[in-house]
DNA sequence: GATGAATGAGGATTCATTCAT
DNA sequence: TATGAATGAATCCTCATTCAT
């Protein structure tokens, strides 16, 4: 008898048992979640707007997830495993011995057709609330993938040192970023162009840490 | 001290006392903008908070600025403004034909110290509603730094065509302010090492399309 | 006169200057809260039902207090300080001396009078979230009291063991506030009768503690 | 299927037939409110966290109960029925007529047992909307306790005018929930000095009017 | 011009209750 | 019968903006 006010959240992990209508509505908030978090990015999305999208009403909303963050969470869950589940086969050896330009290719490309696909991974990955600082509920989404992004150029580079390979894991992430959110934003022959220019600029920024020429994984 | 009750006498005769006392309060209002803006983002913070930081009244606040956006766009016109005063003289014909890492140099330190100083400029170039998508009263701000992007480009590689060179302006600019956000988001030595990398990157990415040598500007 | 210094900056900023307007708002939204309270009771007292009694907007009502619990604890605040400066001057040398039902007069007409005519007092003190715990914020007023009954009772046997003292105390204020929930619960006569009632009950408590005769202060 | 055993004198025949399972649901159901009154009193109590408390669903409850109020009025009920059934045999001529301190503990001890492995009930009968009203669901258990104190005191001294054998049981029993409050709140020794406590109040309360020695009933 | 007061729609979230399977 | 889904009004609270002094 030692809590007066807080429980209630029975987090006790009991997995819901969910109804196929319930996973059907789940993945129809998610779909509607992303379309608002698109439309005006995570801070400014309302649950209201976002039920109201799916077609439900709030209270509905509630009774799959508790709250506003979780439904970003969840989102950015399903959206980084199923870009590993359909992309992630892209860190193979043999790829990472690749020339820089073909690496490149074989992985921004499937990349990036994910994201043109479903743009809301890049509304979470940037949502802010203050210029450089990821709300916590993105961190890892984004973490997640900054690790994959550090591990092939330990394994493409491993004389770099510790820092070295920080930084530049950081900074190939925020350019890959930023050409991304101008290849959302156009459409077209101009979102190709943007395509080239990002891979020119991650070329041009990786030569000469990665190399150019292939590379045979080390014994 | 001492000018008590000379206002009294006539309101209209001395706009210069006024102006000047407005202009303060003017600048009250955007310093704290400024303070507000990096801490909680443009979307983020309350017109409430921009008048507490600045010490005065929801009221006074908007006797200067008919609502929120004019508080943004009056910041970054006066951050652009002073940036131009102060580093405005890079775009020499002389600095336009240094070799290219030191055109860089030459260009970003100063740009760099300046949003150091400066950091609600990144925070209003950034604040964006959607991905991508500026919001509307900023556009302008982005838009004035990027034609003097495209400018040096332009003069530095006249050859290019207008695709290329606006396609270029733009990813340079993306990839100097998502290099710069990280600036920010770091201190001391973690600072200066994304200083580098930032250079590195805008060298990589430049260097195919402006050549890293000197060159002199055409007749 | 002299508003010259117009220009002076309160940098203390946490006494908030008020006008008499909000003062007068402040008074009106606590009587508003003590009829709500007094209605519903605390918890089931909402803000808008308060905003809406004192013929206000939500919002006025969140310019003056940070939340709902703010509204109970300055409500209860007042009301302790106005019983203090009201009746608080029965714990007199002399008073406690008096033979018992004298002095149980002495002390309980004028807070039963206090408390008929602020209903309220007692839908603060009694607001519990579940039986027999206080909500917190209450807690501090309740012991306020509690803490004026121990004194008298240490007064008046000075013999009493600290455990003793502190069993009779509270249950001497749980009989009290029993009482008091069933004359502010009638009216007229039947009010009278519970009066009655209400002494008789503490006397035949207290008496085999304190005694009935008077006592004299000891030196 | 037999539905011989109609031993009903359930005349109205009331479609709610209810099934072993159906009992030992209601019982899980029950059992589950108890608890959670207990933690957040009745208002509190939402009917999802007890069905959540059962390990039912919503929608289950609501099979049984068709509102919140009936839960409530259900285990009151219950509850009272059990007390009577346990220790509904105090109040016989020889125990009315015991000296009054032996008649407290007679009634009171057994009366406070059970409150102690059952503080639902209290919880039940103290839920308030506002200070000193009781819930409407609550007051039919609140005078059926009432009814046999009365009659006690009714026994004991049938003397009493009607106005002061009500003033008398409403007090009485006021004193005791005030009490009961004190014993539930506290463990060990301290529910023990509680004890003492209380049937030092309601003997010098009810002294005056039941007198202290033994009586025989009157022919 | 300056202030604090006032607004009210909207935000996240809860909950008693009903519905559909 | 049991379940989880669905509802929508109500909760506390915020905020851009306007008003009165």
């Amino acid at each position: 008898m030692s809590e007066s006010k807080a429980d209630e959240r029975d987090e006790t992990a009991k997995p819901r048992r969910r109804q196929a209508r319930g996973e059907r509505r789940i993945q129809q908030l998610l779909d509607a979640a992303a379309h608002v978090f698109c439309r005006t990015g995570y801070t400014s999305a309302s649950t209201n707007a976002i039920a109201r999208e799916a077609g439900v009403s709030p209270g509905t909303l509630y009774q799959f997830f508790p709250n506003k963050e979780a439904i970003a969470v969840e989102l950015g869950e399903r959206l980084n495993r199923r870009m590993l589940e359909t992309h992630g086969t892209v860190f193979t050896p043999e790829n990472v011995g690749l020339p820089l330009g073909e690496l490149l290719d074989t992985i921004l490309d499937p990349m990036i057709e994910f994201n043109c696909a479903n743009p809301a991974f890049l509304a979470l990955i940037q949502s802010s609330d203050a210029p450089g600082r990821l709300l916590e509920e993105h961190a890892e989404l984004h973490d997640s993938i900054q690790d994959r992004i550090s591990e092939l150029i330990g394994v493409r580079n491993p004389d770099l040192s510790p820092e070295r390979r920080a930084h530049t894991t950081t900074m190939a992430f925020a350019l890959f970023k930023a050409g991304l959110a101008l290849i959302l934003g156009h459409e077209g022959a101009e979102r190709e162009a943007y395509v080239v220019e990002l891979k020119t600029a991650l070329y041009g920024y990786l030569a000469p840490v990665l190399g150019t020429e292939g590379v045979s994984a080390r014994p």
